[in-house]
RNA sequence: GGGCGGUUAGCUCAGUUGGUUAGAGCACCUGCCUUACACGCAGGGGGUCAUAGGUUCGAGUCCUAUACCGCCCA
């Protein structure tokens, strides 16, 4: 066989990747049982988000283990999904065409995006904006297919989903009408942490806390009928208007005798219950609080623990919406929510437009909210503040300035605001206990990483919710029956026949309705809402194995083997995919979950776009190769975070050379003996039956670290192996022997043992550097009749194959060998001489043992090393090997 | 503030569950073009294992505290 000088690792990729599909190398074999399939619950990327080396390092991981599994003669099932659906395609397309998305405005089948369009944003209908979606993440998909391609990552492509594609979109919907039906899910009009930006609502799980300064502004409230104040600290004096009531500590003797009295708000006169409640912290501020319709959390749970009244005062979109101040019982009781009709769809709003709140100073309120009215929050806070200092004796004290903690979506620029809108849930709230059980059942890899999932779900405060005021989503697969009065009934519910999934309630019309009747009095309107992505995303076993469309498919697949994934979604994609198993099968979706660390830039910051430091995955390949990258992957164990360090690829590029060299050698060295002639019973000589002793334990320990999870351990035991022991070592020591002129025993069983330790390590490395492993199998191993044509499906080497060798007759063999070999070689570095130049005499002092260990390999070493007289002196008193060189004769 | 993890050579990281003199790669220095490989081979210098206590015959490894870094959660 002719073989090239150097190895070109960009044509040996193309031709394996061509290889490996149409040979379908990676194909699940539905046929097979359950206990001889291997079920990875792989992550869909987020096609939208930037691609950047972090991806090619974990998603590597996932194939090591899938590799060597295969080896191990499993069935492996290893899909592959795009996660497109949700925001970050709706905020791609956005910016990528300059367009929003306007549910009133018509579709327009001619519609063309022209991408980097200047000016305004261009409205467009909801048709046409989830089709640009559709067609960006199509390309986007594409980016990816293409990288994982080149990764060499071994997914069976027949199996790859989109979480926006039909089998998402029916699989999802029909999760959610199984938990309608086992009233797991409900929808509920309340407070809900809400994105002004986005106009969505949001779940716990998408916050996120970020530091801010903010201040505290001290402001004076009168108490009713009395002379007295009261400093209320606050950070949010533009709510004073929606504050509902005012609460201090029921030990707090400063406001002992104001309890039961009412407080009168600074401003806009308006009174407001002064109560006791211990959730008070007397250490913060001043002691005492205001209520506010909502500044946060607490708010919430004070005002249902006391059914304050609504005065919601902050809108949808930010703003500060127009309020009303009369004097008490004049206008009306204060509303607390309307319907209003919106683009032709009953939508509930949480506020009432004619709001009114009770003052005893209407015409002063009035003027000092129009200030304020229409405002953002921060506009309207700092007005706030100059209405305080204008008006005179409002503001206590200078404010003071703090850093805290507020919190914001993940994807979002401005702090949350809680607002009352009608939403979907899921009941979690119940069930943690139950989840946190769930979790445990699951191993973790490493193991520590369980207590990050039990911190959350014990953590949680809020059932999950569901819905989002997004187009680009999975559809809400409800409709709502409209009275004859024209009022939305958002009680009496329409769903669709599990068949007709996956349905638009925008476009589809319910069973036994047509078209005609949507959005009239006594008709019917959709629901104009989408799911949260994870409500999809938390579906990927049931996604990949059919779930209830395909049972028995389900059951082959069903619990998974192993959810590879990183930790920043433990609290996510773990989490939800733990509950939906749990809801609808009482069940944990997976046995195992194995967590990547990250890559940090060599900083050790967080690789992110707005930190400017994201790496480009493809031109590491380009100009490292496949195998190499790859090989920087496997370096980093599991859980455990890396600084990027560029030499890595380097050092994964030695590798690569090495192994093709090495095997281009042996290659040389027995490729044209008949295989016949190779068999382990011919490796006779101490020095090979030797130097296959250490390769027993290297196959066991790396076996057991691959079954671990451990791929890490398994690529740096055998990595040293093959290039020490294998390469430095006992290449160079049977060397001379392979040039034996006739097919002496020596000869035989040497070559009979460089393929055995050969042909074992390729296959142990396959699984890490799998194009280069596949090009030197293709030479030599891949027409043996106990193995594959690919390395990829041949058998992971096992003690079995080597059982034919017997162990050498001492196990000190390789070791005394070796160490008569370094004391040679130092003493020729020494001397400043070549490897090469011949050595006049070395006089081997050893112990009994060890001598009787040293002298079958004799031979071996004296013709490595060019020793014309080598001497083996046994020396009962030595302790150890004692090596005198002479270089030459006479010194 | 609570939890989890980390801190080992100039850099990036191992350290097989407590056992000789703490390792590798990169970088650095010295040789060597040896019939696979100079992307190589041989050799060398370089560490108070974050700090302070403790357990033990013996601690990088186990315990306690502290400092710093990172992540998660309030």
């Amino acid at each position: 066989m002719e073989l090239p000088k150097n190895y070109s690792a960009k044509q040996a990729e193309a031709r394996w990747q061509q290889f490996w599909a149409e040979r379908q190398v990676y194909a699940w074999d539905p046929a097979r049982p359950r206990e001889e399939t291997f079920v990875v619950d792989t992550p869909p990327p987020t096609v939208s988000g930037s691609l950047h080396v972090g991806h090619m390092f974990s998603y590597s991981h996932q194939d090591f283990i899938v590799r060597y599994q295969r080896m191990r003669g499993k069935n492996v099932f290893f899909p592959i999904g795009w996660d497109d659906n949700g925001l970050p395609t709706e905020r791609r397309v956005q910016n990528m065409f300059n367009v929003k998305c306007e549910p009133h405005v018509h579709y327009d089948p001619a519609f063309k995006a022209e991408r980097g369009r200047k000016g305004e944003p261009l409205p467009i209908s909801r048709k046409n904006f989830i089709e640009l979606c559709n067609s960006v993440t199509k390309e986007d998909e594409a980016a990816f297919k293409h990288l994982w391609t080149r990764l060499g990552l071994s997914y069976d492509w027949d199996q790859e989903y989109a979480t926006i594609d039909e089998h998402c979109r029916r699989l999802s919907q029909l999760s959610f009408l199984e938990l309608l039906k086992a009233n797991e899910v409900y929808q509920d009009e309340r407070p809900v942490m809400w994105d002004v930006d986005f106009q969505t609502a949001i779940a716990q799980a998408e916050v996120e806390d970020k530091e801010r300064p903010s201040a505290f502004h001290y402001l004076r409230f009168g108490v009713q009928d009395s002379k007295e104040y009261i400093v209320i600290a606050t950070t949010r004096p533009e709510l004073l208007a929606a504050c509902v009531a005012v609460l201090a500590h029921p030990d707090d003797a400063r406001y002992q005798h104001l309890f039961g009295k009412n407080a009168v708000t600074p401003l806009f006169h308006v009174p407001v219950p002064i109560m006791a409640d211990p959730k008070a912290d007397p250490e913060k501020g001043t002691g005492i609080v205001m209520v506010c319709t909502f500044g946060d959390q607490t708010d919430v749970e004070w005002w249902r623990q006391y059914k304050l009244p609504l005065r919601q005062i902050i809108g949808k979109d930010g703003h500060l919406f127009p309020v009303h101040f009369v004097t008490e019982g004049e206008g009306g009781a204060e509303a607390t929510h309307v319907v209003e009709a919106e683009n032709g769809t009953e939508r509930v709003l949480s506020y009432a437009a004619n709001r009114t709140i009770s003052s005893l100073n209407p015409d002063a309120a009035n003027l000092a909210y129009r200030e304020i009215s229409g405002k953002y929050v921060k506009q309207a806070q700092k007005k706030i503040i100059e209405l305080a200092e204008t008006a005179g004796g409002i503001l206590d004290r200078p404010s003071n300035e703090i850093s805290h903690a507020v919190k914001f979506f993940e994807k979002g620029d401005r702090p949350l605001e809680l607002i009352p809108t009608r939403q979907w849930y899921t009941r979690i709230m119940d069930k943690k206990d139950a989840l946190v059980g769930q979790g445990q059942k699951i191993k973790w890899h490493p193991e520590f990483m369980v207590k990050r999932y039990e911190h959350w779900v014990e953590g949680l405060n809020q059932d999950w919710c569901l819905s989002r005021q997004r187009y680009f989503g999975v559809p809400i697969p409800v409709w709502y029956r409209i009275g004859a009065d024209g009022v939305v009934n958002h009680e009496d519910r329409l769903v669709p026949r599990a068949g007709d999934l996956p349905i638009d309630p925008l476009d589809d019309v319910p069973p036994g309705y047509t078209q005609e009747q949507r959005d009239q009095p006594g008709g019917f309107t959709g629901d104009p809402d989408v799911f949260d992505t994870w409500a999809t995303s938390s579906l990927t076993p049931q996604i990949a194995s059919r779930w209830l469309l395909e049972p028995e498919r389900h059951r082959k697949l069903f619990p998974m083997d192993i959810r590879p994934q990183s930790h920043e979604i433990i609290r996510t994609w773990a989490f939800y995919t733990i509950v939906k198993a749990y809801l609808h099968e009482k069940e944990v979706p997976w046995r195992n979950v194995v967590i990547s660390g990250w890559i940090l830039d060599p900083d050790r910051k967080k690789m992110s776009k707005s930190h400017g430091n994201v790496i480009t995955p493809e031109p590491l390949i380009d100009q490292y190769g496949a195998d190499s990258v790859r090989y920087w992957a496997a370096r980093a164990r599991l859980g455990v975070d890396t600084a990027y360090d560029e030499t890595v690829f380097k050092v994964g590029s030695k590798l690569v050379t090495k192994l093709f060299n090495a095997s281009k050698f042996v290659l040389g060295r027995f490729g044209d003996i008949d295989q016949a002639l190779l068999t382990p019973d011919r490796i006779t000589s101490e020095t090979d039956r030797a130097v296959i002793a250490e390769l027993r334990p290297l196959i066991e320990r790396a076996t057991k670290s691959f079954d671990a999870f451990d791929y890490a351990q398994a690529l740096q035991l055998t990595e040293e192996f093959f290039w020490q022991v294998f390469c430095d070592n006992y290449l160079e020591l049977a060397k001379s022997r392979t040039y034996d002129e006739e097919l002496t025993e020596g000869r035989l069983s040497a070559c009979a043992t460089l393929r055995l330790l050969h042909r074992a390590l390729v296959r142990m490395l396959a699984p890490f550097i799998p194009y280069i492993a596949e090009e030197v199998w293709s030479w030599l191993y891949a027409h043996d009749p106990d193995m594959r044509v690919s390395v990829h499906s041949s058998p992971w080497p096992s003690l079995d194959e080597l059982s034919a060798v017997p162990a050498p007759a001492s196990p000190e063999t390789y070791g005394a060998t070796v160490s008569v070999l370094d004391a040679v070689r130092r003493a020729k570095a020494e001397a400043n001489v070549s490897m090469a130049a011949p050595v006049a005499r070395v006089l081997v002092k050893a112990g009994v043992i060890a001598a009787k260990a040293l002298r079958p390999a004799l031979d071996d070493i004296q013709r490595m090393l060019k020793i014309t007289e080598l001497e083996l002196l046994e020396d009962a008193a030595a302790a150890a090997v004692v090596v005198e060189t002479s270089l030459v004769e006479g010194t």
